[in-house]
DNA sequence: TTTCGAAATGAATGATATTCATTATTTCTG
DNA sequence: CAGAAATAATGAATATCATTCATTTCGAAA
Protein backbone atom coordinates (compact mmCIF):
# COMPACT_ATOMS: atom_id res chain seq x y z
CA UNK A 1 0.00 0.00 0.00
CA UNK A 2 2.96 2.39 0.62
CA UNK A 3 4.54 1.38 -2.47
CA UNK A 4 1.20 2.06 -4.20
CA UNK A 5 1.27 5.40 -3.13
CA UNK A 6 5.26 6.34 -3.75
CA UNK A 7 5.07 5.17 -7.75
CA UNK A 8 2.07 7.47 -7.77
CA UNK A 9 3.50 9.85 -6.57
CA UNK A 10 6.69 9.94 -8.49
CA UNK A 11 4.76 8.79 -11.55
CA UNK A 12 2.76 12.03 -10.93
CA UNK A 13 5.39 14.04 -11.21
CA UNK A 14 6.42 13.06 -14.46
CA UNK A 15 9.21 10.58 -13.93
CA UNK A 16 8.46 6.61 -14.91
CA UNK A 17 8.48 4.73 -11.47
CA UNK A 18 10.93 2.13 -11.87
CA UNK A 19 9.65 -1.47 -12.76
CA UNK A 20 10.74 -4.84 -12.35
CA UNK A 21 11.63 -4.78 -16.00
CA UNK A 22 15.86 -4.51 -15.95
CA UNK A 23 16.34 -2.60 -12.52
CA UNK A 24 17.89 -5.23 -10.07
CA UNK A 25 15.92 -5.52 -6.50
CA UNK A 26 18.14 -3.83 -3.81
CA UNK A 27 17.45 -0.50 -5.46
CA UNK A 28 14.05 -0.38 -5.10
CA UNK A 29 14.22 -2.14 -1.53
CA UNK A 30 16.60 0.99 -0.38
CA UNK A 31 13.96 3.38 -1.61
CA UNK A 32 10.79 1.39 0.07
CA UNK A 33 13.18 1.70 3.27
CA UNK A 34 13.49 5.28 2.72
CA UNK A 35 10.21 5.61 2.13
CA UNK A 36 8.99 3.64 5.15
CA UNK A 37 10.97 5.93 7.79
CA UNK A 38 9.47 9.36 5.68
CA UNK A 39 6.07 7.70 6.89
CA UNK A 40 7.13 6.43 10.29
CA UNK A 41 8.83 9.84 10.98
CA UNK A 42 5.80 11.41 9.80
CA UNK A 43 3.24 9.06 11.65
CA UNK A 44 5.42 9.64 14.67
CA UNK A 45 5.32 13.60 14.74
CA UNK A 46 1.65 13.76 13.61
CA UNK A 47 0.32 11.56 16.17
CA UNK A 48 2.25 13.55 19.20
CA UNK A 49 1.25 17.13 17.52
CA UNK A 50 -1.58 16.85 14.64
CA UNK A 51 -0.71 17.55 10.86
CA UNK A 52 -1.16 21.28 11.03
CA UNK A 53 1.54 22.05 13.59
CA UNK A 54 3.93 19.42 11.71
CA UNK A 55 6.16 20.87 9.29
CA UNK A 56 8.31 18.60 6.46
CA UNK A 57 11.20 20.33 7.70
CA UNK A 58 11.02 18.17 10.96
CA UNK A 59 9.77 14.93 9.66
CA UNK A 60 12.98 15.16 6.90
CA UNK A 61 15.39 15.93 10.20
CA UNK A 62 13.47 12.73 12.17
CA UNK A 63 13.86 10.96 8.70
CA UNK A 64 17.61 11.50 7.89
CA UNK A 65 17.18 12.83 4.42
CA UNK A 66 17.01 16.57 2.91
CA UNK A 67 13.07 18.42 2.59
CA UNK A 68 13.37 18.04 -0.93
CA UNK A 69 13.36 14.48 -0.59
CA UNK A 70 10.44 14.46 0.49
CA UNK A 71 9.10 15.45 -2.33
CA UNK A 72 10.64 12.93 -4.22
CA UNK A 73 8.10 10.73 -2.76
CA UNK A 74 5.26 12.40 -1.90
CA UNK A 75 3.24 14.75 -4.07
CA UNK A 76 2.60 17.46 -1.37
CA UNK A 77 2.09 17.04 2.39
CA UNK A 78 -1.49 16.31 2.33
CA UNK A 79 -0.69 13.59 0.21
CA UNK A 80 2.05 12.00 3.29
CA UNK A 81 -0.67 12.49 5.49
CA UNK A 82 -2.61 9.79 3.27
CA UNK A 83 0.08 7.63 3.42
CA UNK A 84 0.19 7.74 7.23
CA UNK A 85 -3.33 7.19 7.32
CA UNK A 86 -2.73 4.54 5.18
CA UNK A 87 -0.37 2.99 7.50
CA UNK A 88 -3.01 3.48 10.20
CA UNK A 89 -5.82 1.74 8.43
CA UNK A 90 -3.57 -1.05 7.69
CA UNK A 91 -2.12 -2.19 11.29
CA UNK A 92 -6.10 -1.27 12.14
CA UNK A 93 -7.65 -3.88 9.74
CA UNK A 94 -4.99 -6.07 10.51
CA UNK A 95 -5.59 -6.13 13.93
CA UNK A 96 -9.89 -6.16 13.59
CA UNK A 97 -9.01 -9.51 11.47
CA UNK A 98 -7.33 -11.38 13.49
CA UNK A 99 -8.99 -10.53 16.85
CA UNK A 100 -12.65 -11.36 15.11
CA UNK A 101 -10.59 -14.93 14.26
CA UNK A 102 -9.72 -15.01 18.14
CA UNK A 103 -13.53 -15.07 19.21
CA UNK A 104 -16.56 -16.83 18.62
CA UNK A 105 -19.78 -16.10 18.47
CA UNK A 106 -21.34 -12.66 17.33
CA UNK A 107 -21.85 -10.84 20.01
CA UNK A 108 -18.10 -11.84 21.42
CA UNK A 109 -16.69 -10.47 18.35
CA UNK A 110 -18.74 -7.46 18.27
CA UNK A 111 -17.52 -6.45 21.32
CA UNK A 112 -13.99 -6.95 20.02
CA UNK A 113 -14.41 -4.97 17.11
CA UNK A 114 -15.94 -2.22 19.26
CA UNK A 115 -13.41 -1.85 21.93
CA UNK A 116 -10.59 -2.70 19.84
CA UNK A 117 -12.28 0.24 17.66
CA UNK A 118 -12.36 2.72 20.77
CA UNK A 119 -8.85 2.28 22.26
CA UNK A 120 -7.07 2.38 18.76
CA UNK A 121 -8.94 5.83 18.11
CA UNK A 122 -8.67 6.97 21.12
CA UNK A 123 -4.58 6.14 21.40
CA UNK A 124 -4.04 7.68 18.09
CA UNK A 125 -7.04 10.49 17.81
CA UNK A 126 -4.55 12.29 15.90
CA UNK A 127 -4.69 10.25 13.17
CA UNK A 128 -8.29 10.01 13.09
CA UNK A 129 -8.32 13.78 12.88
CA UNK A 130 -6.65 13.72 9.08
CA UNK A 131 -10.07 11.86 7.45
CA UNK A 132 -11.97 14.46 7.85
CA UNK A 133 -9.55 16.85 6.72
CA UNK A 134 -8.79 14.58 3.68
CA UNK A 135 -12.39 14.21 3.43
CA UNK A 136 -13.01 17.42 1.67
CA UNK A 137 -11.20 17.63 -1.31
CA UNK A 138 -12.71 14.46 -2.46
CA UNK A 139 -15.74 15.21 -4.01
CA UNK A 140 -14.31 11.94 -6.13
CA UNK A 141 -14.19 10.37 -2.33
CA UNK A 142 -15.04 7.02 -4.36
CA UNK A 143 -12.72 5.69 -5.77
CA UNK A 144 -9.84 7.45 -3.70
CA UNK A 145 -7.48 5.89 -1.48
CA UNK A 146 -9.13 6.79 1.74
CA UNK A 147 -12.58 5.21 0.50
CA UNK A 148 -10.66 1.59 -0.15
CA UNK A 149 -8.88 1.84 2.88
CA UNK A 150 -12.16 2.34 4.82
CA UNK A 151 -13.74 -0.27 3.17
CA UNK A 152 -11.32 -2.64 4.06
CA UNK A 153 -11.61 -1.76 7.30
CA UNK A 154 -15.16 -2.14 7.59
CA UNK A 155 -15.64 -5.14 5.93
CA UNK A 156 -14.53 -6.78 9.04
CA UNK A 157 -17.55 -5.27 10.44
CA UNK A 158 -20.07 -5.74 7.43
CA UNK A 159 -18.56 -9.47 7.52
CA UNK A 160 -19.46 -10.65 11.55
CA UNK A 161 -23.02 -8.41 10.89
CA UNK A 162 -23.75 -10.72 7.86
CA UNK A 163 -22.66 -13.84 9.84
CA UNK A 164 -25.39 -12.67 12.72
CA UNK A 165 -28.16 -12.15 10.63
CA UNK A 166 -27.67 -15.43 9.04
CA UNK A 167 -26.91 -17.00 12.30
CA UNK A 168 -30.19 -14.94 12.94
CA UNK A 169 -28.54 -13.17 16.67
CA UNK A 170 -29.32 -10.02 14.76
CA UNK A 171 -32.64 -8.73 13.23
CA UNK A 172 -33.36 -9.25 9.78
CA UNK A 173 -35.21 -5.45 8.88
CA UNK A 174 -31.81 -3.64 10.45
CA UNK A 175 -29.87 -1.86 7.40
CA UNK A 176 -26.23 -3.15 7.46
CA UNK A 177 -24.75 0.23 6.35
CA UNK A 178 -27.10 2.19 9.13
CA UNK A 179 -26.26 -0.41 12.12
CA UNK A 180 -22.12 0.00 10.73
CA UNK A 181 -22.58 3.97 10.75
CA UNK A 182 -24.26 3.79 14.21
CA UNK A 183 -21.51 1.16 15.16
CA UNK A 184 -18.54 3.46 14.55
CA UNK A 185 -19.86 6.66 14.38
CA UNK A 186 -21.19 6.21 18.06
CA UNK A 187 -17.87 5.09 18.48
CA UNK A 188 -15.94 8.20 17.82
CA UNK A 189 -18.64 10.22 19.71
CA UNK A 190 -18.26 8.08 22.57
CA UNK A 191 -14.18 8.50 22.44
CA UNK A 192 -14.91 12.78 23.01
CA UNK A 193 -17.36 11.80 25.88
CA UNK A 194 -14.96 9.21 27.37
CA UNK A 195 -12.15 11.59 26.84
CA UNK A 196 -13.98 14.48 28.55
CA UNK A 197 -14.98 12.32 31.71
CA UNK A 198 -12.81 9.40 33.11
CA UNK A 199 -11.88 6.57 31.01
CA UNK A 200 -12.31 3.12 32.69
CA UNK A 201 -15.52 2.06 32.98
CA UNK A 202 -17.06 4.16 30.50
CA UNK A 203 -14.83 2.10 28.04
CA UNK A 204 -16.57 -0.73 29.02
CA UNK A 205 -20.12 0.58 29.27
CA UNK A 206 -19.76 2.17 25.56
CA UNK A 207 -18.76 -1.13 24.13
CA UNK A 208 -21.49 -3.04 25.83
CA UNK A 209 -24.24 0.01 24.88
CA UNK A 210 -23.49 -0.08 21.58
CA UNK A 211 -23.25 -4.23 20.87
CA UNK A 212 -26.70 -4.26 22.54
CA UNK A 213 -27.83 -1.75 20.09
CA UNK A 214 -27.00 -4.54 17.62
CA UNK A 215 -27.44 -7.33 19.66
CA UNK A 216 -30.25 -6.46 21.41
CA UNK A 217 -29.57 -8.36 24.93
CA UNK A 218 -32.06 -10.91 24.83
CA UNK A 219 -35.79 -9.10 25.39
CA UNK A 220 -36.90 -11.86 28.30
CA UNK A 221 -33.75 -10.95 29.69
CA UNK A 222 -34.29 -7.83 30.39
CA UNK A 223 -37.56 -7.86 31.10
CA UNK A 224 -36.74 -10.62 33.76
CA UNK A 225 -34.42 -8.15 35.00
CA UNK A 226 -36.61 -5.16 35.22
CA UNK A 227 -38.97 -7.54 37.36
CA UNK A 228 -36.82 -8.31 39.69
CA UNK A 229 -35.79 -4.65 40.28
CA UNK A 230 -39.38 -3.83 40.45
CA UNK A 231 -39.73 -7.00 42.75
CA UNK A 232 -37.17 -5.70 45.06
CA UNK A 233 -38.58 -1.96 45.16
CA UNK A 234 -41.91 -3.42 46.11
CA UNK A 235 -40.13 -5.36 48.87
CA UNK A 236 -38.45 -2.74 50.24
CA UNK A 237 -41.38 -0.07 50.09
CA UNK A 238 -43.62 -2.81 51.67
CA UNK A 239 -40.98 -3.23 54.69
CA UNK A 240 -41.00 0.59 55.28
CA UNK A 241 -44.55 0.71 55.39
CA UNK A 242 -45.01 -1.60 57.59
CA UNK A 243 -42.35 -0.02 59.87
CA UNK A 244 -44.52 3.34 59.61
CA UNK A 245 -47.04 1.40 61.12
CA UNK A 246 -45.71 0.08 63.55
CA UNK A 247 -44.43 3.18 64.84
CA UNK A 248 -47.93 4.92 64.51
CA UNK A 249 -48.80 2.13 66.48
CA UNK A 250 -46.00 2.57 69.48
CA UNK A 251 -46.86 6.44 69.25
CA UNK A 252 -50.39 5.97 69.89
CA UNK A 253 -50.10 3.39 73.02
CA UNK B 1 -21.65 34.77 22.08
CA UNK B 2 -19.94 36.46 18.98
CA UNK B 3 -19.67 39.48 21.51
CA UNK B 4 -18.00 37.48 23.92
CA UNK B 5 -15.56 35.74 21.67
CA UNK B 6 -14.59 39.55 20.24
CA UNK B 7 -13.59 40.97 23.85
CA UNK B 8 -11.57 38.26 24.73
CA UNK B 9 -9.62 38.05 21.76
CA UNK B 10 -9.19 42.05 22.37
CA UNK B 11 -8.25 41.51 26.45
CA UNK B 12 -6.34 38.92 25.57
CA UNK B 13 -4.19 40.99 23.46
CA UNK B 14 -3.89 43.39 26.51
CA UNK B 15 -6.52 45.81 25.60
CA UNK B 16 -9.41 46.77 28.35
CA UNK B 17 -12.42 45.92 26.32
CA UNK B 18 -14.22 48.90 26.17
CA UNK B 19 -17.15 48.10 29.57
CA UNK B 20 -20.81 49.49 29.96
CA UNK B 21 -19.28 51.91 32.65
CA UNK B 22 -18.48 55.36 30.45
CA UNK B 23 -18.74 54.58 26.56
CA UNK B 24 -21.17 54.81 24.78
CA UNK B 25 -23.49 52.31 22.71
CA UNK B 26 -23.15 53.87 19.35
CA UNK B 27 -19.42 53.03 19.42
CA UNK B 28 -19.87 49.26 20.12
CA UNK B 29 -22.89 48.89 18.36
CA UNK B 30 -20.29 49.93 15.27
CA UNK B 31 -17.72 47.22 16.96
CA UNK B 32 -19.54 44.86 17.13
CA UNK B 33 -21.11 45.65 13.77
CA UNK B 34 -17.81 44.59 12.32
CA UNK B 35 -16.76 41.69 13.95
CA UNK B 36 -20.16 40.49 12.95
CA UNK B 37 -19.42 41.74 9.32
CA UNK B 38 -15.38 39.66 9.35
CA UNK B 39 -17.64 36.13 11.16
CA UNK B 40 -20.10 36.30 8.15
CA UNK B 41 -17.51 37.06 5.38
CA UNK B 42 -15.31 34.00 7.03
CA UNK B 43 -18.29 31.88 7.61
CA UNK B 44 -19.16 32.09 3.75
CA UNK B 45 -15.74 31.60 2.19
CA UNK B 46 -14.91 28.70 4.88
CA UNK B 47 -18.03 27.10 3.50
CA UNK B 48 -17.20 27.16 -0.03
CA UNK B 49 -13.69 26.05 0.20
CA UNK B 50 -12.64 24.65 3.84
CA UNK B 51 -10.51 26.54 6.57
CA UNK B 52 -7.46 25.26 5.32
CA UNK B 53 -7.95 27.37 1.76
CA UNK B 54 -9.70 30.22 3.28
CA UNK B 55 -7.22 32.81 3.82
CA UNK B 56 -7.19 35.84 5.78
CA UNK B 57 -6.32 38.39 3.12
CA UNK B 58 -9.79 37.16 1.11
CA UNK B 59 -12.28 36.95 4.44
CA UNK B 60 -10.70 40.98 5.13
CA UNK B 61 -11.44 41.59 1.60
CA UNK B 62 -14.99 40.49 1.72
CA UNK B 63 -15.37 42.31 4.98
CA UNK B 64 -14.19 45.14 3.91
CA UNK B 65 -11.80 45.62 6.21
CA UNK B 66 -8.00 45.68 6.47
CA UNK B 67 -6.04 42.19 7.05
CA UNK B 68 -4.86 43.74 10.38
CA UNK B 69 -7.86 44.46 11.29
CA UNK B 70 -8.97 41.18 11.52
CA UNK B 71 -6.05 40.74 14.23
CA UNK B 72 -8.17 43.47 16.09
CA UNK B 73 -10.92 40.85 16.44
CA UNK B 74 -9.69 37.44 16.75
CA UNK B 75 -6.21 36.30 18.01
CA UNK B 76 -5.89 34.11 14.90
CA UNK B 77 -7.13 32.05 12.45
CA UNK B 78 -8.21 29.50 14.64
CA UNK B 79 -9.86 31.67 16.84
CA UNK B 80 -12.13 33.28 14.00
CA UNK B 81 -12.68 29.76 13.07
CA UNK B 82 -14.38 29.24 16.39
CA UNK B 83 -16.63 31.85 16.05
CA UNK B 84 -17.44 30.79 12.89
CA UNK B 85 -18.53 27.33 14.66
CA UNK B 86 -20.15 28.98 17.46
CA UNK B 87 -22.32 31.18 14.83
CA UNK B 88 -22.96 27.55 13.52
CA UNK B 89 -24.13 26.23 16.14
CA UNK B 90 -26.21 29.44 17.39
CA UNK B 91 -28.35 28.64 14.52
CA UNK B 92 -28.26 24.97 14.78
CA UNK B 93 -29.35 24.92 18.55
CA UNK B 94 -32.03 27.79 17.71
CA UNK B 95 -33.63 25.85 15.03
CA UNK B 96 -33.95 22.12 17.20
CA UNK B 97 -35.23 23.83 19.90
CA UNK B 98 -37.93 25.39 17.79
CA UNK B 99 -38.81 22.26 15.95
CA UNK B 100 -38.88 20.45 19.08
CA UNK B 101 -41.42 22.75 20.45
CA UNK B 102 -43.55 22.08 17.07
CA UNK B 103 -43.85 18.42 17.36
CA UNK B 104 -45.80 16.28 19.55
CA UNK B 105 -44.52 12.92 20.78
CA UNK B 106 -41.01 12.04 21.62
CA UNK B 107 -40.77 10.04 18.39
CA UNK B 108 -41.78 12.82 16.20
CA UNK B 109 -39.62 15.10 18.49
CA UNK B 110 -36.72 12.61 17.96
CA UNK B 111 -37.27 12.14 14.38
CA UNK B 112 -37.41 16.09 13.69
CA UNK B 113 -34.01 16.77 15.23
CA UNK B 114 -32.01 13.51 13.53
CA UNK B 115 -33.13 15.11 10.01
CA UNK B 116 -32.59 18.49 11.49
CA UNK B 117 -29.32 17.29 12.63
CA UNK B 118 -28.42 15.34 9.38
CA UNK B 119 -29.52 17.80 6.74
CA UNK B 120 -28.00 20.65 8.48
CA UNK B 121 -24.13 19.00 8.32
CA UNK B 122 -24.44 17.69 4.85
CA UNK B 123 -25.50 21.51 3.83
CA UNK B 124 -22.56 22.72 6.26
CA UNK B 125 -20.02 19.69 6.14
CA UNK B 126 -17.17 22.65 5.48
CA UNK B 127 -17.88 24.16 8.94
CA UNK B 128 -18.83 20.91 11.03
CA UNK B 129 -14.92 19.86 10.08
CA UNK B 130 -13.52 22.20 12.12
CA UNK B 131 -14.68 20.87 14.89
CA UNK B 132 -11.68 18.23 14.47
CA UNK B 133 -9.72 20.75 13.98
CA UNK B 134 -10.45 22.80 17.12
CA UNK B 135 -10.87 19.59 19.34
CA UNK B 136 -6.85 18.95 18.90
CA UNK B 137 -5.31 21.60 20.51
CA UNK B 138 -7.99 21.41 23.52
CA UNK B 139 -6.45 19.04 26.07
CA UNK B 140 -8.88 21.03 28.77
CA UNK B 141 -11.50 20.70 26.29
CA UNK B 142 -13.73 21.24 28.99
CA UNK B 143 -14.48 24.55 29.90
CA UNK B 144 -14.03 24.94 26.50
CA UNK B 145 -16.33 27.57 24.24
CA UNK B 146 -16.57 24.49 21.58
CA UNK B 147 -17.49 22.13 25.10
CA UNK B 148 -20.17 24.42 26.03
CA UNK B 149 -21.67 25.14 22.58
CA UNK B 150 -21.91 21.34 22.17
CA UNK B 151 -23.24 21.06 25.19
CA UNK B 152 -26.22 23.58 24.58
CA UNK B 153 -26.83 21.72 21.53
CA UNK B 154 -27.40 18.52 22.50
CA UNK B 155 -29.02 19.94 25.47
CA UNK B 156 -31.81 19.72 23.13
CA UNK B 157 -31.83 15.53 22.42
CA UNK B 158 -31.06 15.72 25.85
CA UNK B 159 -34.32 16.87 27.04
CA UNK B 160 -36.77 15.19 24.93
CA UNK B 161 -34.77 11.74 25.78
CA UNK B 162 -35.72 12.49 29.31
CA UNK B 163 -39.46 12.96 28.93
CA UNK B 164 -39.33 9.91 26.69
CA UNK B 165 -38.03 8.20 29.70
CA UNK B 166 -40.57 9.66 31.89
CA UNK B 167 -43.28 8.77 29.56
CA UNK B 168 -42.57 5.22 29.93
CA UNK B 169 -41.17 5.41 25.94
CA UNK B 170 -38.31 4.94 26.42
CA UNK B 171 -36.39 2.01 28.27
CA UNK B 172 -34.21 2.84 30.99
CA UNK B 173 -31.82 1.07 31.06
CA UNK B 174 -30.17 2.80 28.13
CA UNK B 175 -27.63 5.09 29.18
CA UNK B 176 -28.42 8.83 27.82
CA UNK B 177 -24.68 9.44 27.06
CA UNK B 178 -24.34 6.55 25.10
CA UNK B 179 -27.73 7.01 23.11
CA UNK B 180 -26.74 10.44 22.73
CA UNK B 181 -23.47 9.67 20.95
CA UNK B 182 -24.94 7.13 19.01
CA UNK B 183 -27.47 9.45 18.01
CA UNK B 184 -25.09 12.15 16.31
CA UNK B 185 -22.14 9.89 15.51
CA UNK B 186 -24.78 7.56 13.61
CA UNK B 187 -26.04 10.80 11.64
CA UNK B 188 -22.57 11.91 11.21
CA UNK B 189 -21.23 8.87 9.80
CA UNK B 190 -24.74 8.36 7.79
CA UNK B 191 -23.59 11.42 6.14
CA UNK B 192 -20.88 10.38 4.42
CA UNK B 193 -22.48 7.23 3.17
CA UNK B 194 -25.24 9.08 2.10
CA UNK B 195 -22.65 11.71 0.30
CA UNK B 196 -21.38 8.98 -1.38
CA UNK B 197 -24.49 6.92 -2.27
CA UNK B 198 -27.48 9.39 -3.54
CA UNK B 199 -29.78 10.76 -1.18
CA UNK B 200 -33.46 10.80 -1.41
CA UNK B 201 -34.70 7.78 0.66
CA UNK B 202 -31.38 7.04 2.10
CA UNK B 203 -31.85 10.64 4.15
CA UNK B 204 -35.41 8.84 5.45
CA UNK B 205 -33.91 6.01 5.73
CA UNK B 206 -31.37 6.83 8.23
CA UNK B 207 -33.44 8.70 10.09
CA UNK B 208 -36.28 6.42 10.81
CA UNK B 209 -33.55 3.74 11.31
CA UNK B 210 -31.61 5.75 14.07
CA UNK B 211 -34.18 6.92 16.00
CA UNK B 212 -35.83 3.40 15.49
CA UNK B 213 -32.92 2.15 17.70
CA UNK B 214 -33.79 5.04 20.88
CA UNK B 215 -37.48 4.07 20.52
CA UNK B 216 -37.79 0.37 19.30
CA UNK B 217 -40.43 0.35 16.75
CA UNK B 218 -42.05 -3.12 17.21
CA UNK B 219 -45.46 -2.94 19.17
CA UNK B 220 -44.12 -6.86 20.48
CA UNK B 221 -42.33 -4.58 23.03
CA UNK B 222 -45.71 -3.97 24.65
CA UNK B 223 -45.55 -6.32 27.67
CA UNK B 224 -41.93 -4.87 28.02
CA UNK B 225 -43.36 -1.24 27.67
CA UNK B 226 -45.80 -2.36 30.56
CA UNK B 227 -43.39 -3.46 32.48
CA UNK B 228 -41.58 -0.40 32.00
CA UNK B 229 -45.21 1.97 32.63
CA UNK B 230 -45.46 -0.65 35.62
CA UNK B 231 -42.35 -0.08 37.49
CA UNK B 232 -42.39 3.91 36.72
CA UNK B 233 -45.89 3.93 38.12
CA UNK B 234 -44.41 2.11 41.43
CA UNK B 235 -41.73 4.40 41.71
CA UNK B 236 -44.15 7.35 41.94
CA UNK B 237 -46.02 5.63 44.23
CA UNK B 238 -42.91 4.73 46.58
CA UNK B 239 -41.56 8.29 46.54
CA UNK B 240 -44.55 9.86 47.64
CA UNK B 241 -45.15 7.46 50.59
CA UNK B 242 -41.53 7.56 51.38
CA UNK B 243 -41.76 11.62 51.31
CA UNK B 244 -45.20 11.39 53.27
CA UNK B 245 -43.01 9.10 55.93
CA UNK B 246 -40.34 11.17 56.51
CA UNK B 247 -42.34 14.22 57.08
CA UNK B 248 -44.39 12.35 60.19
CA UNK B 249 -41.01 10.91 61.14
CA UNK B 250 -39.44 14.50 61.22
CA UNK B 251 -42.96 16.91 62.49
CA UNK B 252 -42.77 13.67 65.69
CA UNK B 253 -39.22 14.69 66.62
C1' DT C 1 37.76 3.79 -14.57
C1' DT C 2 34.44 6.10 -16.96
C1' DT C 3 29.85 7.19 -17.89
C1' DC C 4 25.03 7.94 -17.31
C1' DG C 5 20.65 7.87 -15.30
C1' DA C 6 18.53 7.75 -10.81
C1' DA C 7 18.52 9.90 -6.20
C1' DA C 8 19.32 13.33 -3.14
C1' DT C 9 20.34 17.88 -1.72
C1' DG C 10 19.35 22.42 0.23
C1' DA C 11 19.19 27.15 -1.14
C1' DA C 12 15.72 29.93 -3.46
C1' DT C 13 10.82 30.97 -4.16
C1' DG C 14 6.09 31.82 -3.11
C1' DA C 15 2.15 31.87 -0.31
C1' DT C 16 0.24 33.15 3.95
C1' DA C 17 -0.38 34.21 8.82
C1' DT C 18 0.82 37.57 11.99
C1' DT C 19 2.94 41.91 13.83
C1' DC C 20 3.59 46.70 14.45
C1' DA C 21 4.70 51.50 13.50
C1' DT C 22 1.81 54.88 11.57
C1' DT C 23 -2.54 57.16 10.44
C1' DA C 24 -7.45 58.10 11.00
C1' DT C 25 -11.55 58.46 13.78
C1' DT C 26 -14.22 59.12 17.81
C1' DT C 27 -14.97 60.76 22.31
C1' DC C 28 -13.85 63.68 26.02
C1' DT C 29 -12.58 68.08 28.41
C1' DG C 30 -12.14 72.72 29.40
C1' DC D 1 -15.73 74.31 19.58
C1' DA D 2 -10.54 73.35 19.65
C1' DG D 3 -7.36 70.34 21.02
C1' DA D 4 -6.09 66.19 23.68
C1' DA D 5 -6.67 61.42 24.67
C1' DA D 6 -8.35 57.12 23.63
C1' DT D 7 -9.77 53.82 20.14
C1' DA D 8 -9.75 51.80 15.68
C1' DA D 9 -7.90 50.82 11.40
C1' DT D 10 -4.32 50.36 8.12
C1' DG D 11 -1.05 47.89 5.21
C1' DA D 12 3.83 47.31 4.65
C1' DA D 13 7.21 44.43 6.88
C1' DT D 14 8.35 40.02 9.03
C1' DA D 15 8.20 35.11 9.99
C1' DT D 16 7.04 30.60 8.89
C1' DC D 17 6.42 27.08 6.02
C1' DA D 18 5.42 24.29 1.77
C1' DT D 19 7.20 23.54 -2.53
C1' DT D 20 10.55 23.93 -6.51
C1' DC D 21 14.72 23.33 -9.05
C1' DA D 22 19.56 23.89 -10.40
C1' DT D 23 23.33 21.31 -8.79
C1' DT D 24 25.69 17.41 -6.71
C1' DT D 25 26.25 12.65 -5.34
C1' DC D 26 25.65 7.85 -5.98
C1' DG D 27 25.51 3.28 -8.03
C1' DA D 28 25.96 0.06 -11.45
C1' DA D 29 26.97 -1.20 -16.09
C1' DA D 30 30.40 -0.99 -19.84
Amino acid sequence: MARLSASTARSARGKPAANGAGTKRTRRERVADKEDAIVAAAYDIILAKGLARTTIAEIARRAGVAEGTVYLYFENKDALGQAVLAAFYARLTARAAAGVKKHAGVRAKLRFLARHHLESIMRESAILEMIAITDRNSEAYEGSALYRMNKDYVAVFDAVFRDGVLAGDIAKDKPLWIMRDVFFGGLEYAMRTIMVRGRKKNVDDAVAGIVDLIIPASAPAAAENDLARLTGRLETVAMKLESVAANKRAVRS
